[in-house]
DNA sequence: TCTTACATATGTTTTTGACTTATAGACCCG
DNA sequence: CGGGTCTATAAGTCAAAAACATATGTAAGA
């Protein structure tokens, strides 16, 4: 269930473009409270989709504080968000089948 | 979303004891339509599981066809289990949360 | 000024997953 | 009865992903 950071990242830049930082601070929100992404790597990962063209990025001079590298999401990064949630639906229908057939045959 | 392996395994193998390669083929059936897991992996999933004491196996010399391993399910076998439809339905609502916030910015 | 928090980044190692190859007995067909 | 195909289990290899560790610089606060 760590590979829900990608699709996460996608959807809280869909809202407003926003640092690296800021996105590790929000991901608890859309991805559970309790995940942790490592740091080093989500840095990687943003490069990763720059490179993919999924994201663009550019270092903001203009705001106060360190450096930062403020990340904005392409057209087509929304239409892979969408190819995401839609596999969302489906993995959501695949565990409630799981889930089911658990509970009917629960006390054996 | 193939690490819904290990989980689909332990509630097939909850229903009744079987061999490998039953396993394989009904794993559709739980895991999704078109969840094709690699027949090498699984195998030593297999032998992993059962080094963890989540399952024992044995050679069925008495069926018929090439050799068979007969997997079964232990009593930890059957508690991990549960702790998987714990956490599946946890990842449930985590998807649908994403999946609200998406629907809420679709358009966007 | 010294510590802590913010922010980005690289290096290394471990784990996982995907793809490939190997094996052996049983069954079917001509 | 010989050869191909299906069932069944298993090991080897390699690339990708994740975990773990370390590094650098700015800024804010005590």
């Amino acid at each position: 269930m760590e590979r829900f950071v990608e699709p996460s990242l996608l959807l809280l830049l869909r809202e407003r473009p926003m640092h690296g930082y800021e996105l590790i601070e929000r991901l608890p929100e859309v991805a559970g409270r309790d995940t942790r992404v490592d740091v080093g790597n989500l840095y990687r990962i943003l490069r990763a989709l720059e490179e993919d063209g999924i994201v663009t990025s550019e270092w903001s001079a203009d705001l106060p504080g360190p450096a930062k590298r403020t990340y904005e999401l392409t057209d087509s990064g929304r239409r892979l968000l969408d190819r995401w949630a839609e596999a969302l639906r489906t993995a959501q229908d695949v565990i409630s089948g799981f889930l089911q057939r658990y509970e009917a045959g629960e006390g054996r």
